[in-house]
DNA sequence: CGCGAGCTTGACGTTGTTCAACTAGAGTGG
DNA sequence: CCACTCTAGTTGAACAACGTCAAGCTCGCG
């Protein structure tokens, strides 16, 4: 397979030749079905992923529990947190349909953080992205009601997911559950509510936001 | 006053002299008093600081509820995670009683950042470390009860803060129960059942374990 | 000495979880 | 082709966990 940095834009695109290279030659594409585990929380995380199709889901374990943190999806690279430090992951990544990855050797990523600026920058710059969002989702599953966090996942899928207010879930109800941090029934229950109370069409996995604006009052007010 | 390199180990010790004459003249030295907010939620990060003397705790704020997400302490840098993207802070920094700070441009960390390797990977180990913690917060906030949360958050004081299992606390009850995502009333119930079952033992702000072993397994199973 | 902030306690109401039961569809093996 | 099972979705009722409210208390500070 021929692969072009700028295919992997605009992750790569600042690399010099002999950085692609050494990337391609220590870099391998995998495929997985849905449920498939991509990473698992705890364990060495010697290989960062790169996504390129399918989406996935990124969640903590804690006992019997499953808090999901986001949904990966392609252009995005999973383990960078992992770098440095113990090096293990703080997350599990399972993918929720087929999905494809291309999965870099880590020491290969220190060694562009070091020897490449631009990449360095984008790095923290990624980072710091996702402090920005982790933070959010600690005010909404703590400060905020079980019809606000509803709201905000909602919200979160059609603005950062499916970029529409009209999509077909891929998820379980179980898993906006463990998205909202809540049990499965009260995630059933408010999402009927929602139908009900005409603000999110909603049959089966048909999701269809029919008023934003009360959408974005429950997730402030709710 | 004179500034040395290896006084701000380990942060600024690899500094060619250059980025360390650059970092002196763009420093500013400032103190705090009990009370007095260092940086504000959502101002423009135009500046980091690094801390040399006194505590301060670091929340998000919400409506009239303050999240505390950690409290800082001497050797550690505020914003980094500031850096890039919008560059805004993402949490209040408020002194807790007296306290000393270095203040650097945030532009000039950003120079650093680019012209040394060793600080760009002590700066993407910092956030990783941050990131770790930060999530394990999430767990504890979002999957345990008031005990286990109580159990955490005193283990912390332990660990982390003041590195003994008996401590003068600087906190409120309202702090504590801000760090631990729960009423003031709540919190202050948890602490009295603590002290009779003999668990912590508590005088006002004098905190002193008895039984960590308790205590940790409050933290897990509680 | 009085005032306000922090602390404490009990009673009460709300929110959200748990449990149990039931339904529907998808896959499996006889 | 039909039971059988498993998973996902759904609903209601009982219950536990936690927050809210109201009251009173203490202590340091002006």
């Amino acid at each position: 397979m021929l692969l072009s940095k700028e295919q992997f834009s605009p992750w790569f695109d600042n690399l010099t030749d002999d950085q692609w290279k050494l990337v391609v030659s220590n870099t391998v594409h995998l495929n997985y079905n849905k449920a498939e585990t991509i990473c698992k929380q705890g364990a060495f995380a010697s290989n960062l992923y790169f996504v390129e199709s399918g989406m996935m889901k990124s969640y903590k374990e804690y006992k019997e529990e499953n808090l999901i943190m986001r949904f990966v999806r392609p252009g995005e690279i999973i383990g960078l947190s992992s770098l440095y430090n113990k090096g293990t992951y703080h997350f599990t990544v399972a993918s929720l349909g087929q999905s494809s990855v291309m999965s870099i050797n880590a020491d290969v990523v220190k060694k562009l953080i070091r020897e490449n600026q631009n990449f360095a920058e984008k790095v923290i710059t990624q980072l710091n992205l996702e402090t920005g969002d982790s933070l959010e989702r600690i005010i909404s599953l703590t400060q905020k009601q079980l019809n606000g966090r509803i709201a905000d996942a909602i919200l979160y899928f059609a603005e950062e997911v499916y970029h529409s207010d009209e999509f077909n879930m891929q998820l379980t109800r179980r898993d906006i559950a463990d998205f909202c941090g809540m049990s499965t029934e009260s995630a059933i229950r408010i999402l009927k509510e929602l139908h009900n109370d005409k603000i999110v069409n909603i049959e089966g996995k048909n999701f269809k936001i029919v008023s934003k604006q009360l959408l974005e009052n429950l997730s402030e007010f709710g």
